[in-house]
RNA sequence: GGGGCGGUAGCUCAGCUGGUCAGAGCAGGAGACUCAUAAUCUCCCGGUCGUGGGUUCGAGCCCCACCCGCCCUACCA
């Protein structure tokens, strides 16, 4: 079906640096960039997937004070923690960094600068507090006082908890430093706004000849964004981000690029150090410049407004495509997105996740205890596709008892267990029947279904239509009944032959969910070598810069999104099973952690 | 306050541009089978598609209002 390989982008968001990931976080993003990712590279295409841990800001220098760390140590080692949870997710990255790098730091100068050049960067005055006794900035979250609005006393400089209106630290009444209880003084400050306004026109157009080809809700969002634009500021007055690359601004201590405007960047910088890292410097070019590549982001609902309005602002204006025109910056024009895929939100047991009450299982802590392609079938046929979904653990419980062992796992386990107790490998079919080819075309045919709903994200549909062949498998098995036909081998081994070659192609179909135990049924029908590529985290050395970890891998697998005829003869062995049934008692003692501090 | 998304069988959810669209899985009931992690297969039960209007020959699917849940965002100050 797919006619030509294509470069294609997958950019997930990149997961902020002050935690560990819950499972909400990664259903949003990651799962279902994975699964796009593994599809089109089995498809043929050739896939860059990047992204890293997102690690400046207030909240992250915040946190690290709080726990007598400097930010970079904070980052540090959540970074790492975070790198461990995706690598367990099996997340194929071809690069998964950090902003932190000083690679980072120049790509993301690069853009300020042709931002900047092309008048899309302009700067503004506006107030600011400082710390009488230290003189330094005070950002915004360090100041606490009244809130104007709902007069909830605890509210901080730039939101109330209380009403979760989005505060200016000068309106609040009696405002502290949260540091040393000290009264903050308000200064003139000036700071660098990006000027969206002038991003209008071509955004409009952009945005409504997306139509029908993004989720509506995406673009709806989007163009009602348009009818008032505001510039919005890129600087912060904060220690802990990227320099401002201006004469004058470089080497202030205080004020920095704002943590938005450096992580959305990260997408291009990571493709530009995967380049590097690849001995192609310039080989990122094929998914940035070629007008013919495919870009797709992943992201949650919250994250809409960064992704369809103000990254793509970014890149025209990058390019010298705004409603100013321009000239384009030193890399050259850069693509704009092709497709924004936006998540709904994962509750836990009918609550919001929250790690303070504990409303929360950590990737970790899921993974210690249970298979991880059980997570990911959870996420891919019950996560957050088109509206918000519940995770409570006796539906996880019943998908993988019902669905993976019951159905899936049930299916190769009868087969190659026949197979491998009465041949010892798979057998030479005799005639084929009617009922025998009507199967196997039967899920030859769901190679177009299964991958027309993986390349448009669809991933409910797609793994329910491959469940399906699993399901007519099941059917014809019983239907065929071979276990009483021993006095007709020939046609046993038709049977056999023809539930085998299904097995088979269930495992491709079912791959980009479950690439683990597609893996091992890859390997119980004779397969050699890696059938699914998985990531790896490797130690990278940067020059002048501290060595870090990422992660990486080589995905330039065996595996191809169509079915490849089973070979009679390869030996069988007794299969072992592919997944774990659960006993039901694990609902309670989930249950029995939440809330428990 | 503004914008967006969702409200479909007991449960979790599919239903594209309006006309076999009233569905799937699970749960519940009955039966078949024994190759398989007591798994599998068959049949049955089950919904006036949030509420109230409207458009249409015909509406979960279009329009209006309202109720509920969630997301984003603003302001009176």
């Amino acid at each position: 079906m797919s006619s030509s390989s294509r470069h294609i982008l997958t950019a997930p968001a990149w997961p902020y640096a002050n935690g560990p990931r819950h499972i909400g976080h990664v259903s949003g993003f990651a799962l279902p960039a994975d699964m796009f990712s593994r599809y089109q590279r089995m498809a043929g295409n050739q896939v860059l997937m990047v992204s890293g841990t997102d690690e400046h800001g207030t909240p992250i220098q915040v946190q690290a004070d709080k726990e007598g760390l400097t930010a970079r140590e904070l980052a540090d080692r959540y970074n790492r923690v975070i790198a461990e949870d995706l690598h367990g997710l099996g997340m194929s990255y071809d690069l998964f960094t950090r902003t932190t790098t000083r690679n980072h730091y120049a790509v993301v100068q690069e853009i300020f600068k042709g931002l900047y050049d092309n008048g899309y960067i302009f700067p503004k005055t506006t107030m600011g507090a400082i710390s009488p006794s230290t003189g330094r900035t005070l950002p915004d979250r360090y100041i606490e006082g009244t809130c104007p609005i709902c007069g909830y006393d605890g509210a901080r400089g730039d939101q109330c908890d209380n009403c979760g209106n989005q505060l200016d630290p000068v309106e609040l009444v009696n405002p502290v430093s949260r540091i040393n209880g000290e009264t903050p003084k308000f200064v003139e400050t000036e700071h660098f706004m990006l000027d969206l306004p002038a991003f209008t026109e071509v955004l409009g157009r952009y945005l409504r000849g997306r139509q029908g080809e993004w989720r509506p809700n995406v673009v709806k969002f989007a163009l009602n964004l348009l009818d008032d634009m505001q510039p919005r500021a890129i600087s912060r007055d904060l220690d802990w981000g990227v320099p401002i690359p201006l004469d004058g601004w470089r080497d202030n201590p205080a004020k920095k690029l704002y943590v938005w405007f450096d992580a959305v960047v990260g997408y291009f910088s990571a493709s530009v150090e995967w380049a590097r890292r690849s001995g192609d410097p310039e080989a990122w070019r094929a998914w940035w410049q070629d007008p013919d590549a495919l870009s797709y982001y992943f992201m949650g609902k919250d994250n809409i407004v960064f992704h369809a309005e103000i990254w793509p602002a970014m890149l025209l204006g990058y390019s010298g495509q705004g409603d100013k025109g321009g000239t384009p910056g030193s890399l050259g024009a850069l693509n704009t997105p092709t497709e924004v895929v936006s998540s709904e939100f994962l509750t836990m047991e009918g609550r919001k996740f929250s790690s303070s009450r504990n409303v929360v299982i950590y990737v970790k802590d899921f993974l210690e205890r249970y298979d991880v392609d059980a997570l990911r079938y959870y996420v891919a046929v019950a996560g957050p596709e088109n509206q918000d979904t519940d995770f409570t653990w006796s539906e996880f419980v019943r998908r993988n008892n019902d669905e993976l062992v019951a159905a899936w796992g049930n299916l190769v386990n009868r087969s190659v267990n026949m197979a491998a107790k009465n041949y010892g490998a798979i057998p030479e079919p005799g005639d084929l029947t009617d009922a025998d080819r009507a199967l196997m075309e039967r899920s030859r045919n769901a190679f177009a279904a299964v991958g027309a709903e993986l390349g448009r994200s669809r991933f409910k549909n797609a793994t329910t239509e491959a469940l399906d062949v699993v399901r007519d498998a099941n059917r014809y098995l019983s239907d065929q009944a071979p276990w009483k036909l021993k006095d007709d081998p020939d046609r046993v081994r038709s049977i056999l032959y023809t539930a085998l070659q299904v097995v088979d192609d269930a495992k491709t179909l079912l791959t980009p969910f479950l690439p683990n135990s597609s893996q091992k049924v890859y390997e119980m029908l004779g397969g050699e070598g890696v059938w699914s590529g998985m990531p790896e985290i490797q130690e990278v050395s940067e020059d002048g810069g501290p060595d870090y970890s990422v992660l990486t891998g080589d995905y330039d697998t065996r595996a191809r999104w169509e079915s490849a005829p089973i070979r009679p003869g390869v030996p069988l062995a007794k299969p072992t099973p592919l997944f774990k049934k659960l006993d039901t008692s694990v609902v309670d003692e989930e249950l029995a952690r939440l809330e428990r501090p």
